[in-house]
DNA sequence: CACTTGTTTCAGAAAATTGTGAAGTTAAGG
DNA sequence: CCTTAACTTCACAATTTTCTGAAACAAGTG
């Protein structure tokens, strides 16, 4: 379908080709990242979004998915805590909200594998036997984990704070 | 010493039971968090030598795969900096080794990662309009990704500390 | 209570990824 | 040089993943 017909706009309107462009390109590197396609593709769109929330027919125009994509993205995306679902009130329609503090959210979900690493190899150090020399190298690595963890909690602390004091200084 | 009693203190032998399972197990994480099936499996199987290295044909006997998935994961693992390729002296055989500094290496190939998000968000920004409210929620993200980006080596070099002087105390 | 609108589930088609055997390449050793 | 051992590349079959349309479900509304 070709678009709206401009209606006139009071000043400079996006460029809705680049920001397309844009949302597929940093999707993309997403899904290299490790995060399921349509997730990122959603995300994404989130992102771009002047309020930071749609609705699902919004997101499956924009994206050209069905709502059965939408339906398994935004799923993904509120089990980690990207995104919130909540009701537009006076209709039956939902909104997907980005979380403000979505990437807060989403380091503190990637610590959780960290411990989940750390646990298991724990366990590989007691299978190979302490005092072997395959056994301290993964105690080291046990160690890294940790080591990892900790100072993981301090990062986002002084992101907080950082963002904190940028936001009151403007 | 020839004397066969075992003391629990003493057991030498390490449980190839057990250390296979964790080798799975370990890998099946890695892999959830992004790595390529084979490569984790291989990165895993090097992690439980006692040397820290081994030969396509004993890791592909130990994973019971083909000698081409071990040089599909060594190209990989390679490519990346995990593993290094070594001729053993005097064969016609490779050697494959842990590098020494693999969680090191590993998060500052991480680290490549986020420059390349930002260099993205930044031209979101501009498609966008740093003036408008999407395009100021992205340039704190840029933001978030460049305090990461400064983060990241504090912390590395922290570790570097932390392991020189635990080497040096024990 | 039927209707309408919006969301989710599910089976299956389509696409992408993976690992293999086999052929090909390289280089050591006679 | 010729043989042979070791590794790599490639085409393909098998598996897995992904996305869709259709149907089921849920929840406001008249």
């Amino acid at each position: 379908m070709t678009d709206t017909a401009e209606t006139v706009a009071d000043a400079r309107e996006r460029d809705e080709d680049a920001v397309s462009r844009f949302v597929e390109r940093f999707a993309s590197e997403l899904t290299e990242a490790g995060m399921q396609r349509m997730a990122s593709r959603v995300f994404a769109a989130l992102l771009v979004s002047d309020t930071g929330s749609l609705t699902s027919a919004e997101i499956a125009e924009r994206l050209r998915i069905s709502p059965a994509a939408v339906s398994g993205a935004i799923r993904y995306l509120s089990q980690v805590d990207m995104v919130v679902r909540e009701r537009e009130p006076g209709t039956r329609r939902d909104r997907y909200r980005l979380f403000d503090s979505v990437w807060y959210e989403s380091f503190t979900r990637r610590d959780q594998v960290l411990i989940r690493f750390r646990n298991t190899l724990v366990e590989g150090v007691e299978a190979l036997g302490p005092g072997t020399p395959a056994g301290s190298r993964v105690a080291e690595t046990v160690e890294f984990f940790e080591f990892l963890h900790e100072e993981m909690q301090g990062m986002l602390d002084r992101w907080e704070v950082y963002k904190a004091k940028r936001g009151a200084g403007s």
